[in-house]
DNA sequence: CATTCAATG
DNA sequence: CATTTAATG
C-alpha cells in the first residue's frame, strides 16, 4: 500500500484502515518520514512488528513492513549500491515466506529519473531470480508487494492509448515486467491478475488531477508478485477502492490477497 | 498592510476587508504573486486603481498601491540598482501627495539577509531625504507606508528586553529609524506615534508561533511616515487588530490614518 | 493536484 | 507557525 506520505495518511484515516485490516502482513510505500516525525503508535502500531527502510533524502520514498509476528530476519536493499539508501526495498523472512515491500522509481520520460528507473529495473530483475532460488533452497515462498510503477498490459490502465509514450506504460517497461512474470525467467506470478484474468484493472492508483478517481481513470501498478507455489494458494484478491472521495487517504488504494496455506 | 501572500489573504477575508475600507489609498506589502496567479477582481478590485511592483523571484516580497483616483505618475524602486527588482518599493503621485508602499527587508542577525537589510537602509535614507525635497519643490506632501521591519523604541514591541539582539530591534536599526524620524535629517513623522505618544504599541504584527496574537505579544513595525505638513493634518490613526483569531487574514494587521485636508 | 522540503518571514 | 516554491509523484 502506497500511503503517499504517512504523516498525511494518518490525518486522513490510515490508522482506522489499519485497525480494521485482517492482514498478517502490510507493506507500505512512500512513507516519506522518519521515526522522529511520527507518534509511536503510528510508527509501531500496537499488535504489529514494524520494519522500515527510510530514504536518506528527507521526505522521499521510504518503505515499511508491518507483520503480526516478528520476522526471523529483515534486510534492507537488494544489493545494488546505488539504491541502498533510497528507501525502495525491504524484505523480511517469516516461517516459509520471504515478503518484500518494493517502491520502484516512477520515472519521467526524457529525464534522469527515467534513467534511474531503468537502472533499478536492470539490477532488480536478476535479484528477483536469485531471491526466488535462495528462498526455494530454504523452503520459503516469496511475495514481492508494492508500487511497481508499471502497468503491464492494456487492461491495466484506463487510457492505454493516450499513455503509450508515458512513463509507466513504455514498451521497455512492459517488457521488463513481462520478464519478471515469465515462468522461464523471473518466475513470479501476478497474484491479482491470476485470480482475475479477464477484468479491466482492478486499478490501484488514480491521479489527484481532474476527476480521475470519480471516473475510475486509474492504473493497476501496485502488484503482489509471488512464487507459483504461493500464488496457487491465493483464494481471494481485491483492491480496496474507497467508497467515497472523503475516505481516500492516499492516491493509491490497498491491494490485498488472501492465501489458504 | 502586509498581506503575507495575497493569494492566502484572499482565501481568508482580504476582499471583505477591502470592500469595507473607507480608505482613499491602500498600500500592500508581501503580495507574493503576479497578475496571472490571481483573479482580475483581486488584482484590480472594482473602484480602485492598482499599481504593482512584484519581485523578480517568484513568491517573494512584492508591493502594491491601490488608489481610488488614478495616480498622475507611478515609479518602481528608489534608485538602488540592487533593489530594483526586489518588490520592495513603489510610489505614486496624487494631487498634493506622493504616497509610497515600502517593504523593508526583514533581516536575520549573522546572515547575508541582515547585510542586505543594512544595504537597503543605507541607500534608502538619503533617498527619503531627496524624496521629501523633491516633493516639497513640487508642492507635494509625502507619506511612506509599509512594513519597515524595525521597532523604533521599547514601547514598540512587547518583549523588548528579550529582543535586544534580534533583527528588527538592533541598536543600529533603531538608530537608523531615529534618523528617518529626525527633523534635522530624514524629517519624517511617525503618524501613529505622533497621535499616540504614550501608548504601548499599538502593535501591527504578531508571530504565528505560540499564542503571540492572543497575548498581544506583538511589534509595531508597520509605520506611516509622513512629512510634517501632512502628519499635522492627521486626526485619527489606528491598527485594525482582528477581534478573533478566525478573522485574521495575515500575521500583520492594517494600520490606518485619517487626514483632514 | 497532493505531499514533502527549503527558504523566508 | 504560515506562505510560498521546487521536486516528486
Amino acid at each position: 500500500m502506497n500511503v503517499n506520505g504517512l504523516r498525511a495518511a494518518v490525518k486522513k484515516g490510515y490508522l482506522d484502515w489499519l485497525a480494521a485490516s485482517p492482514a498478517d502482513v502490510v507493506c507500505l510505500q512512500e512513507v516519506r518520514a522518519v521515526e522522529e516525525q511520527l507518534p509511536a503508535d503510528v510508527w509501531r502500531p500496537a499488535g504489529w512488528h514494524a520494519a522500515y527502510a527510510p530514504a536518506a533524502v528527507k521526505g522521499r520514498a521510504g518503505v515499511a513492513l508491518l507483520t503480526r509476528r516478528e520476522p526471523d530476519a529483515v534486510r534492507v536493499g537488494f544489493g545494488a549500491e546505488e539504491f541502498l539508501g533510497s528507501g525502495r526495498y525491504l524484505e523480511a523472512d517469516l516461517p516459509g515466506l520471504t515478503v518484500a515491500s518494493l517502491y520502484l522509481p516512477s520515472g519521467e520520460v526524457g529525464t534522469e529519473r527515467q534513467a534511474e528507473k531503468e537502472r533499478f529495473m536492470a539490477a532488480f530483475l536478476p535479484y528477483l531470480v536469485r531471491l526466488r532460488e535462495r528462498a526455494a533452497a530454504a523452503g520459503r515462498e516469496v511475495l514481492v508487494c508494492g508500487d511497481w510503477n508499471i502497468a503491464h498490459r492494456e487492461a491495466d490502465l484506463r487510457n492505454w492509448r493516450a499513455n503509450r509514450g508515458n512513463a509507466g506504460f513504455l514498451p521497455e517497461e512492459r517488457a521488463w515486467l513481462g520478464r519478471v512474470l515469465d515462468p522461464a525467467e523471473g518466475g513470479y506470478t501476478d497474484v491479482v491478475r491470476a485470480l482475475h484474468p479477464d477484468q479491466e484493472g482492478p486499478y490501484s492508483w488514480w491521479s489527484y488531477r481532474g476527476r480521475a478517481f470519480d471516473n475510475d481513470t486509474g492504473w493497476r501498478i501496485d502488484l503482489l508478485c509471488g512464487t507459483p507455489g504461493l500464488a496457487g494458494q491465493a483464494v481471494k484478491a481485491y483492491v480496496e477502492r474507497a467508497a467515497s472521495h472523503a475516505e481516500r487517504w492516499s492516491d493509491h488504494a490497498p491491494v490485498t490477497a488472501v492465501f489458504d496455506r
